[in-house]
Parts: C-alpha cells; sequence; structure tokens
DNA sequence: TAAAAGAAAGTAATCGCTCACTTTCTTTCG
DNA sequence: CGAAAGAAAGTGAGCGATTACTTTCTTTTA
C-alpha cells in the first residue's frame, strides 16, 4: 500500500480492485465505501472516478478479476489431474486454496447474487458460476462413465453438493473468524463429498 | 397486509419482524429500509420507532424469531424420527422446509455473519448456530454409536458438511430464484450427503 | 536537447440525495 | 379523560458523484 502517486490508469484500476479485494476480507462487502476503497490506496476519493465512471463499475472490474483468476487456478488444477475424480478434487483443493488467499471473495459474490437489480455485476457471477458448473458437470460425467462416480447419482445433484461442501467450508470461516481453516479443512470436506458421489466396489 | 391501524405494541412488534421477514425475500436484506418496513406495515417511518429504539433492535428481534421458530421446527423433526440418520434426514428437510417458506432467512443470517461490528443480532445467530451445531453433532456421534455412521467420519467434517449440503440449495435456488427448489431437491441432496457419512456393509 | 504545450492523474470542496432517528402534534380506544 | 399509537415534519450524518483547479508526466518542436 506504498505506492507511488500519478500511476498509469491502468495500473491504478488494477491496484483499486486489489484494495476492494482486500477490503472485503475485512468488513462487509455491501459496507465498503467509495472513502474507504481511496483511503487504501492513499488517493481521494474522488479520483477514483477518473479511472471508473462508477462505484458499480469498480465491482464490475472485480467480479471480472475473480472470474479470471479463479477459472484460471481451476482450470489448471483439472488439467494436471489424471482422472475425472482426481480432477474433481484438484479444482476443489485449488477452489480452497483460492478462497483462503481472498477470504472475501465468497462474500462478495454471495451478495452480488442478493441484489434485486441486476447489474453487470451480477452477470458476471451469474456466468462464473455457470461456467464452474458446466466444467464440474463435465467431470462428473466423465467420471460416471469411466465408473469411478456411482451411476445413480444426478450430475446437477453433484454439482450443487460440490459447492455446498465449499459454501460449507466458507461458513465455518465466517464463523471462526479464521480464513486459513478453510485450506486445511478442504482435504476432509472433500472425503466426505467423495464417499458421497463415488462407486461403490 | 391489510391491518387495522392502532394496533397494541406487541401486535405491531411481531408484524414489523414478520414484514422484514418477508422483505428479505424479495430484496437484498441488507439493503432493506426501516421507510420500506414501515410501507410494507402501512405505517409511516417514524411509527416504527415508538415500538422499536434503533434498526438494529429490529434486526435482533427478527434473528430471535428465526432462531425460535427454526429450532423448534428441527427439533420436533428430531423428536419424532426413530434414528440418528433418520433424525437428520427429518431435520434436513425440516429446514429445508423451512427455508423454502421463508426464503429471505438464509441471506439474512449470512447478511449478518459478514458485519465486522458484533451486534446483537450477531450474536444471536452465532448461538443459533452453535446450538444447531450441538444438535447435530450429537446425532452425528449415536449414529456412529449405533453402526449407522462410518466410524471414519469426524463429527465436525460431518456437521459442517450437513449445512453446507443445505447451503448449497440455498445458492442455487438464488441463481434460479425459485425457492420452492430448496424443498424439492432436498430428498436428493440429503441422498448424497447420506452416503457420504454412512456406514458400508 | 531543452523549453513549451498538452494530456493525464490527483485534490479539495461541494452538491443532491438517502437514511436512521427525533420532535411535535393528532387520533384512537379502554 | 388519559395513555398509547400514529402522523407529519424535520435533523444531521454519510454516501456517490461532480466540479474547478493543481500537479505530474509525456509529447512536440524550434
Amino acid at each position: 500500500m506504498v505506492n507511488p502517486r500519478y500511476l498509469p490508469a491502468e495500473t491504478r484500476r488494477a491496484e483499486t480492485v486489489e484494495a476492494v479485494v482486500a477490503l472485503a476480507a475485512e468488513q462487509n462487502p455491501g459496507e465498503i465505501t467509495t472513502a474507504a476503497i481511496a483511503k487504501r490506496l492513499g488517493l481521494t476519493q474522488g479520483a477514483l472516478f477518473r479511472h471508473f465512471p462508477s462505484k458499480d463499475a469498480i465491482l464490475e472490474a472485480v467480479m471480472g478479476w475473480v472470474a479470471e483468476r479463479l477459472l484460471a487456478r481451476v482450470d489448471a488444477a483439472i488439467e494436471g489431474a489424471g482422472s475425472p475424480l482426481a480432477a474433481m478434487e484438484a479444482a476443489f483443493l485449488a477452489h480452497a486454496s483460492f478462497v483462503s488467499e481472498h477470504p472475501g471473495v465468497p462474500r462478495m459474490l454471495f451478495g452480488e447474487l442478493q441484489r434485486n437489480q441486476d447489474t453487470p455485476a451480477k452477470k458476471l457471477v451469474r456466468t462464473l458460476l455457470e461456467h464452474y458448473g458446466q466444467r464440474l458437470a463435465r467431470l462428473v460425467e466423465q467420471g460416471r462413465q469411466q465408473g469411478e462416480i456411482d451411476p445413480g447419482i444426478d450430475t446437477h445433484v453433484a454439482v450443487s453438493g460440490f459447492i455446498g461442501t465449499l459454501q460449507g467450508l466458507v461458513l465455518q470461516s465466517l464463523l471462526s473468524a479464521e480464513p486459513a481453516r478453510i485450506r486445511t479443512q478442504a482435504p476432509a470436506a472433500f472425503a466426505l463429498y467423495r464417499r458421497g458421489i463415488g462407486s461403490r466396489p
């Protein structure tokens, strides 16, 4: 946070996004003000509007940042795995790791989904979850074909359970105020989920 | 919402709480204003403060309402079940049913947990989840002793998974904007969870 | 190449608006 | 009638956004 002033616009926008992500880890995302963002950047509040036309545009940029980073890490994890079920585990752990590093992210996503208006930021979240769900659904079907996943398991239920299991970890970390727990408890949580969907010998 | 004016204070307070719960189903709980609550009651905004000293006091009353009702229904479901695992299923379905009727409730709980300040309402949510977790943990241990639940399953992980599975349904309903889905998909979701924790023959 | 010109980035004050809460007066009902 | 409940109007604080101006960086040109 010890940045030089008069940064080029693109750099400033990137730092703004990261400032919001950091702030969301410390306080209710819905209560983040433009003044708080500016203070973290060492700027005045009005300066933000040189780089973003509105506060919603800032949130939109943040959601784009999240979607890009999260999907990239999940995709990388999937790619390196040897089987569908192993890919799901790798994705689960990568996601947990990402959320552990950025504890404000799931709260922002959830908070954005709750808004009644259909903001561009909200649309970004929906497409993110859509793409995420598609990847998972593909893995579930592959796993079923290869005999790793029980044929009686419905794909949609399996996907919902995957995300729910992660969300359970997020909720726990919200209660304990220890984001690191998401990462440490992730393997055990996935093991439980794996028992649920896995085929039986 | 076609109420007579000049209700006794206690009745008015109860209606206020229900109005907030109803509003939370339609819009972001964090953006519910006292003016919106009053409008739903057919009152002027200032009249609310005849019955509650502050907005936070209203939220606190709402959380108390939720805790009482939810735990009562979950407890009733548990009591009527024949085995620990059956009790968990009954609790799961009762919870899903409750949330289906009051879709704003999980969003309010989650939103309240996110606040940085330690409001009385937030404390109520924490104790609610604590009590809930205790009931579940007891059932898990009983189930393990009776051979219904796999001895290798960690109690804490099982509890977190239970709540997470529910949270997954909530998230899905948030995306589809169909609260009824929580109820209809609940049996399949619990079946998946049950496979995860159940003992194997 | 160095000074001038212009573009880009930031400041500080302020505006319009919304919100939670207060105050004063009025209505209802036992 | 008197106490409780509500209406109506108002207060002050905080918010996002705008504006006029200043500072810094970049490009042009004699």
